[in-house]
RNA sequence: GGUCACGUAGCUCAGCGGUAGAGCACUGCGUUCACAUCGCAGGUGUCACAGGUUCGAUCCCUGUCGUGACCACCA
């Protein structure tokens, strides 16, 4: 006996360890040919499950089961990433609240002690995304440290190396001085901040002054020129004059450049080539020095005059700011807004400064990126995606590979004492190539110090889908698995990681990394805010799942996967999933108390079913099958969940089960139980549990079932027709004359019912018919036609009596007996609203243009207007 | 400044060339033996605005307004 409420809690970790096996067997199965993988995107080992994980282990997970009920080889590649940026604060600010600094530690004791929290905490996660249903195989688990891929990440960096696209170079990046390390610029915000805005002059010969503005007037002692635009006439005249840079003896030219914009500040600027992204530029084009004027923590070095030296930039501004004062050097002061750059991670100020650090030329990568996109090797869903990720790479800058923290992959680069480098993946290849280059044997190399850097975390993210697949050896897994099938992120990764898996793949392997990139919706409040810890407005999935049910956060996460929107998430939603979970389940308990049994030799497919109801609902199913897959093959998981919950509800439940309540054939029975088992198939994908649970339940008996996980759709009409799909249009096999009158004397109760509802009948009534060609079908179905209209009695009759309630669907006439006085107004208004239809189609169809571009719509048009006037005139007949 | 979305019932959102749908909320009825985490019935709309294409536009095109996101810039 199924108990009066479901309760998940009972029963999820039971199907979770019942499920774990075979998930990891069907990914070792060879027997068939086609596989389908996923390569989940790996989670921080930093990170607990919020809502933006769930949903997209969620949309994962219902293909790969889907996937996997369809027979194919199914993997869904789990793995943690080390996150080295995010881990490394974590793990200083544990030692902090220790009192230890991290730096004090020593880079090997530091990096034992990520390890030791890696330990600890590395599995979280993972078990969170298992209770969640994520059938991913845990034996294949892998992480972005381990050893295997810390080798594929070397041999990565010395190949592109040696190809020549990795290089060691001075540039402009961003520098937290904080950190003390180079970010990537993706990994900067620009944040509007309340500024100020210093017109200071600049003396130019004896008596003259330039007036410039700036926000940034602390960095004026590395200025190498002042530039204007060289088509401004205001200022032509000064250009190749110098002047001098207040407060030191430093002379500059004026230099002229198109960056330049006549209309901001005062229409010249100030050129700090080692400080500013822009002037950067400026520099390299007009060949000035790079005067970088500030230490590693963003204090001023020992290129600035003594009284600012060992200053941190903000109280040297304000120190710069007196001086120049005094000196009367400054114009004016204007506040204004602006944004300014911080550290997403760790809310430092980004310092932009020269440093040294390792690049990756991405010109020519992007460019066969874009290709592969562009030819339709990888698809995005939704398009639209297309558009920014284009974008990102026409414009793509070298990537910045290297950091300046501890916890990540080192560069494996070494160095001679002499400054020479040698690339290699390991040490000994390294010493190898040193032996070479000084002509001693190996024993003789001079003693050589690895690079310190480690790797940006998203450049051996960005190898991820091979490198768990084993490359770069050639594995049979590689072989089989790659390209993986859909790779399912969010928007805000498409720099990140898309695009470099995207590049780093067709480079590595020659082949796209994966076929399908699926781009989630992002998950919102309630008020569509962003969730944020600091915020206070996260919902915790796991708190979701424990009180609503895993079925039901996964149902409702799946409503909601609209391609293309941001969805707003509120417990209520959940609480919707939660009730039709419980639906489901009270289902289930009529189909037990009604002893409908599973039969495994009972075929609903199989043609041999004979009333007419259990034709019909079998049709109904077919067409819900095909539905379901139309929906998934085409990711609308939102409109997958909606036909389950359709077909559920207002099909099964609302109708058939309404209708079978006086039936307790055989044939009833079994087909009731097998269609619902069906269903629970369907269904599986979105909310494993229950259906799982049930379908045990029901087949219990028969031994011969294997668990839901692996049961197949396809059914005898898939397999004739050798596609593995049905289709609701291909669905006529069971569709005959038979199902028609289901389906019209099912519209016949459903009017009884709305015409009970809006004169407010509570007894049941009893149906005229008049005699005629249904005779036969109507006297065959009394039974469910009483169940459905809420009816007495039928009786065929050669002609109405005074009085009643006349009603006509289509284009046959009802009568109701009912002998209580009726209000005359529903019946107006029921007039009336045909009168406007028709009058709607008359106007239609008179319009010859139609008439000739869509013929056969016209002419159902027609036949429809035709109806609709005879159950008109039959109303309009009626005496009240 | 550039790009991309979005604007449909009170709310959250589907739909998309033949004048509209769901869930929630709301109203009425109902504890008839699957279900009150419920059932039955019901009402609800200048489909943001203005032009254009079309026999016909909520749907396609253009513009306007509003909202949001991303990128760039910020002397």
């Amino acid at each position: 006996m199924l108990e009066k409420l479901f309760d998940h809690g009972k029963i999820e970790s039971k199907v979770i360890d019942k499920s774990k096996e075979i998930i990891s067997k069907t990914t070792k199965n060879n027997s068939r040919k086609e596989t389908f993988t996923i390569t989940l995107p790996p989670p921080n080992i930093t990170g607990s499950l919020h809502l933006g994980h769930a949903f997209t282990s969620v949309i994962q997970d219902m293909l790969l089961r889907f996937k996997r009920q369809h027979g194919y080889v199914v993997l869904g590649q789990p793995g943690i990433d080390h996150a080295g940026i995010a881990t490394q604060i974590i793990v200083a600010n544990q030692l902090r609240e220790k009192g230890i600094h991290w730096q004090q530690l020593g880079r090997e004791e530091f990096i034992a002690q990520v390890w030791k929290w890696k330990e600890q905490s590395g599995g979280t996660i993972l078990y969170q995304l298992v209770r969640l249903g994520t059938s991913i195989d845990l034996d294949r688990v892998r992480f972005t440290m381990d050893p295997a891929a810390s080798e594929a990440v070397a041999y990565a960096f010395t190949r592109l190396y040696k190809d020549g696209l990795i290089y060691r170079d001075k540039r402009i990046v961003n520098w937290d001085p904080v950190l003390k390390t180079a970010v990537s610029d993706l990994e900067v915000s620009n944040k509007t901040e309340d500024g100020k805005m210093w017109y200071i002059r600049y003396p130019m010969g004896q008596s003259d002054f330039i007036t410039i503005a700036t926000t940034r007037p602390e960095t004026l002692f590395g200025d190498q020129a002042l530039a204007v635009h060289p088509d401004d006439e205001r200022f032509k005249h000064l250009i190749g004059r110098k002047v001098r840079i207040p407060l030191t003896d430093r002379v500059i030219p004026i230099i002229a450049d198109e960056h330049s914009d006549p209309q901001k500040g005062s229409g010249i600027f100030k050129v700090t080539p080692a400080h500013d992204f822009a002037d950067f530029e400026i520099g390299v084009r007009h060949n000035l020095p790079m005067m970088i004027i500030m230490d590693e923590s963003a204090c001023l070095n020992n290129e600035v005059p003594e009284e600012f030296r060992g200053l941190p930039v903000s109280v040297a501004r304000a120190k710069v700011v007196n001086a120049l004062e005094e000196k009367r050097l400054i114009v004016r002061i204007e506040n204004i807004v602006h944004s300014v750059p911080r550290n997403d991670r760790s809310g430092a100020m980004i310092e932009p400064m020269v440093t040294n650090q390792w690049f990756l030329e991405t010109k020519r990568l992007a460019d066969m990126a874009i290709k592969a996109v562009e030819d339709g090797r990888i698809k995005f869903i939704p398009e639209q995606w297309t558009n920014t990720y284009f974008e990102w790479l026409r414009n793509i800058q070298p990537w910045c590979l290297s950091r300046q923290i501890w916890w990540g992959h080192q560069i494996p680069v070494w160095y001679a004492e002499n400054g020479k480098m040698f690339c290699a993946p390991t040490e000994e290849e390294a010493i190898q190539q040193a032996a070479k280059y000084f002509e001693v044997s190996k024993e003789f190399v001079p003693k050589l110090t690895r690079d310190p850097d480690v790797l940006d975390t998203w450049f051996s993210s960005g190898l991820w889908p091979f490198v768990t697949l084993g490359w770069p050896e050639k594995t049979a897994d590689l072989a089989k698995h790659y390209p993986t099938d859909v790779l399912v992120t969010g928007f805000d990764i498409i720099f990140f990681w898309v695009s470099r898996m995207i590049m780093l793949g067709l480079y590595f392997t020659k082949d796209v990394p994966f076929r399908t990139v699926y781009i989630n919706p992002l998950v919102r409040d309630e008020k569509g805010q962003k969730m944020s810890k600091s915020k206070g407005n996260v919902i915790d999935p796991l708190h979701l799942m424990n009180k609503y049910g895993t079925d039901a956060l996964r149902f409702t996460l799946a409503t909601l996967a609209i391609p293309g929107r941001d969805i707003r998430l509120g417990e209520s939603l959940v609480e919707i999933g939660r009730n039709f979970i419980t639906k489901i389940w009270n289902a289930a308990k009529f189909i037990e108390l009604k002893e409908c049994f599973f039969e495994k030799e009972f075929d609903i497919y199989g043609g041999e079913i004979e009333a007419p109801l259990n034709r019909w609902i079998v049709r109904k199913l077919i067409e819900f099958k095909g539905q379901s897959e139309l929906h998934i093959n085409e990711y609308r998981f939102d409109l997958y969940a909606q036909c389950i919950y359709k077909f559920l509800k207002d099909t099964f439940c609302d109708i058939y089960i309404e209708a079978i309540k006086s039936c307790n054939d055989f044939e009833t029975q079994r087909t009731a139980c097998a269609v619902f088992l069906e269903f629970l198939k369907v269904a599986h994908p979105v909310i494993p549990f229950i259906t799982e649970f049930l379908w045990e339940e029901f087949t219990r008996t028969q031994q011969v079932r294997g668990m839901l996980l692996t049961e197949p759709w396809a059914d005898e009409l898939s397999v004739q027709r050798g596609t593995g799909t049905s289709s609701g249009t291909d669905a006529n096999l069971s569709y005959d004359a038979t199902s028609k009158l289901t389906d019209y004397y099912i519209a016949v109760t459903e009017e009884i019912r709305s015409l009970r509802g809006i004169i407010g009948v509570k007894e049941k009534l009893d149906l005229l018919v008049i005699s005629g060609e249904d005779d036969e079908f109507i006297a065959r179905n009394t039974h469910w036609i009483l169940n459905l209209g809420r009816l007495n009695s039928i009786e065929v009759v050669d002609a109405f009596p005074d009085g009643g309630i006349r009603f006509v669907v289509k284009n046959q006439e009802f009568y109701l007996k009912y002998s209580n006085e009726i209000s005359r107004t529903v019946f107006d208004k029921k007039m009336q609203t045909l009168q406007s239809e028709i009058d709607r189609l008359a106007a239609k169809i008179q319009n010859e243009a139609y008439k000739a571009a869509k013929p056969a719509q016209w002419a159902e048009d027609v036949t429809l207007r035709e109806q609709k006037e005879v159950e008109l005139a039959k109303l309009k007949a009626v005496n009240f």
